[in-house]
DNA sequence: TCAAAAGTGTTAAGTTTACACCCATGA
DNA sequence: TCATGGGTGTAAACTTAACACTTTTGA
């Protein structure tokens, strides 16, 4: 096939994912130690470069399965961090996305085995290149996100209570909620539906487990 | 410098605006004549690809002045556009911004020189490539942010009547709205205010001229 | 004098917020 | 029996939505 754009530069481009997981009352972020140079070593952003025959997403899908073994997870492009001189080494065009992943499921060791590890999102040391920032700016689309999208679906087990929901949405806003106002407000949005069972690992009474909806528009 | 990443592929990245004008009570999009093959001649969004020594904004706020002259425009990105075969004539990754302009203001000589024309929104033809999927997610974009953003404030001339205002909410929201609120609605908000003005071409009475106000938080 | 756009308030409905006590259970 | 987290209702404040007539003026 001719080229018809011969004139232009060709520029690498890579994924970052920021990863977020729910776990003991905390948002959770998933790094790695960076496996190449400039910054071997340092903490970074789960990443990969993206090759010729995939597109970009599917390039940011392979990197998560990569380092999860997780397939299908929720993952939404954030932007393009495109600055010339934001690598030092080489110039790359880093396309950024955020995913939400249940720690209960991932695969604990195949991310131990790629060096990857759970750091709490308050603890959050500083990353290499420009990946503080898009953690900022992935933090921020949550939480506007988080009131109109089913953004516990994807970071909770099946099965929760009202109570550890509550608890997500607070990490995610950095407040706290009134209990009463939460409760009537995620189940008039009818997408969480009460089951039968019961919870009895965090407190004496027990309390109900919840699942989100099938139903999708 | 040692090139790290040599075992990866390198790719086309192109800047795609989707131009925004407002005119004559209804919300234009600047579009041109594809230059150069597959599609030569046919109707495109206004792009470019991105050189060595720019970032990616920058590539995209240097096609923006070289096809309607004005500079410091309002653009925002909107994403990557990263399918395998979305340019059959090479690989080409694309990152979208959408861009508001003051169509009174802008060159319109040069932007006929570049071969570039206005169109209404709803009378829009079909494009090339991907760029139809790209104007309607500018579309959402912008509707979802008019009542949150003083968008207006880069669509209109400095001085405008509050039915010119309404009139563009309604050009994007898509429906009419009640004039006594929106006044109320705007008008409290503080992003504008009224000038000493009066504009008398769209009635007889003659309307009172706002403007935006300068302050920033 | 009339056509055409500018300008102006009030009420009802709905939403959001604030707030405190009883319940069930295992240790 | 008591400590712990689970579960529940109501009233006030605020926001949003619906609605129609008067004003000004140039032609």
């Amino acid at each position: 096939m001719p080229n018809f754009y011969n004139e232009y530069e060709r520029f690498f481009v890579s994924v970052d994912c920021v990863i977020f997981g729910f776990s003991g009352g905390n948002l959770k972020l998933l790094i790695q130690k960076r496996p190449y140079e400039p910054g071997l070593g340092e903490d970074s952003l789960i990443g990969g470069f993206v090759g010729k025959d995939e597109s970009v997403n599917s390039a940011a899908s392979r990197v998560l399965t990569y380092f999860t073994g997780l397939e299908n997870v929720y993952m939404q492009q954030l932007g393009v961090f495109g600055e010339v001189e934001r690598d030092p080494g080489e110039r790359v065009i880093s396309v950024v996305y955020y995913a939400l992943i249940d720690v209960h499921e991932y695969n604990e060791h195949l991310s131990e085995k790629r060096n990857a590890r759970w750091i709490d999102i308050n603890d959050l040391p500083r990353l290499c290149l420009d990946h503080n920032e898009m953690v900022e700016k992935a933090r921020k689309a949550l939480k506007s996100r988080i009131n109109t999208e089913p953004i516990g679906s994807n970071l909770l087990p099946e099965l929760f209570t009202l109570s550890q929901l509550q608890s997500l949405h607070e990490s995610i806003l950095g407040y706290a909620v009134d209990k009463r106002n939460f409760r009537r407000a995620v189940l008039s949005h009818g997408l969480i539906e009460r089951t039968e069972k019961v919870d009895k690992k965090s407190s004496r009474r027990g309390a109900a487990l919840f699942r989100f909806s099938e139903l999708r528009n």
